[in-house]
DNA sequence: CTAACAGTTAGTACTAGGTACTAACTTCTA
DNA sequence: TAGAAGTTAGTACCTAGTACTAACTGTTAG
């Protein structure tokens, strides 16, 4: 792919995008498709500090092997740190930037709801459940980077129908107040 | 980290949990955790047609390349098909598996939450809002692969709070009804 | 008791996709 | 026309392996 001549600046201008666009490039590659030598390649990239493809590589998996996880987590979103099956739980949720709108940094309201309603569904002790009916109140935005701190309280139960109000705090603040109605599936 | 002998059977069966939870791990760490020569570690992964660490991690980085873009997407959860700022709008949500429940493939609320939320977002004329109160109602489950088909209507403005009602229905069936009211924060 | 075998370890040659460095060549420019 | 900028060539070395041969250890069957 001899593109006919261009400048240095233009090359490296390009190759950023390349390789922003497609990680996945080996040197080999990208010396074909800018029609240089490899070394030039290899200066382009130690001047614009772009590491080897091996590391670039290790930088995606690892990236996403942590966001999905957070995202659809084993069950539950946050950690459970406190359970009385029935009753009552505590779960924390440290916030970051992935989860907020790129503006503002607030974090979205589906995030903070998946909390309330995972945490809601671990108290009660019933294996599957489903949400009902959710009555919930945003009370003030949450930046990145604060912790979320969700506490839940089962206060009736009427045969399949769990009652679960959930509270959400960042340092004694509430953020959020949920109630939720949780109907069990028995199998 | 010399565990006083386990079999060749039980350190494959552990070798193969090991690496599922941190694909991430060198033959020669999987060698100090497993107290043997890094030769049968080799043999082991060989026998057990693991590929080498760097074919691992490359798995990982592409296979959720794609997927966190569908997770995440831009800013809306499903697909934006029909738009009249500040009046309507209709998405549609493709479900799979890893929006579900693993025992009975029924799709957890918090994504179809995130959709009726993002769409409520989508419709209103403002830069960024956020959820302040919102009333909602799961009808019925939805399973794993099941279309969503969410219709968002603006109701009423005042002010900068926007009163949104979504209906997302499956095949005519609605699944989930929710109002939201929504305030727009301007800067 | 020993031969046979599974399991393990050691060592070598080779690979991809690089880094880090030296040296030389080409092209532009003052 | 000298010198700097840019490019290319080549070498030694690195990691995390594969593929292979050879040898050693421990158990077990005859």
């Amino acid at each position: 792919m001899g593109n006919k001549k261009i400048s240095k600046k233009e090359r490296q201008r390009k190759l950023t995008k390349r390789l922003t666009e497609d990680p996945f490039l080996t040197d080999e590659e990208l010396m074909d498709i800018f029609g240089v030598s490899i070394q030039t390649i290899r200066l382009d990239r130690l001047e614009l500090g772009i590491p080897e493809l091996r590391e670039r590589v290790k930088q995606v998996a690892e990236l996403n092997y942590s966001k999905v996880r957070a995202i659809k987590g084993t069950e539950i979103i946050g950690e459970l740190v406190d359970l009385n099956l029935g009753e009552n739980g505590i779960s924390i949720l440290a916030t970051n930037k992935d989860m907020a709108f790129k503006k503002t940094h607030i974090i979205r309201g589906h995030h903070i709801f998946a909390q309330a309603e995972s945490l809601a569904m671990a108290v009660i002790d019933a294996d599957v459940a489903l949400t009902g009916v959710a009555n919930i109140k945003y009370n003030n935005p949450v930046k990145a980077g604060q912790k979320l701190i969700a506490k839940a309280q089962v206060v009736r139960k009427r045969g399949n129908k769990y009652f679960v109000h959930v509270f959400i705090y960042v340092e004694q603040e509430q953020v959020f107040r949920g109630k939720f109605i949780l109907v069990s599936i028995d199998e």
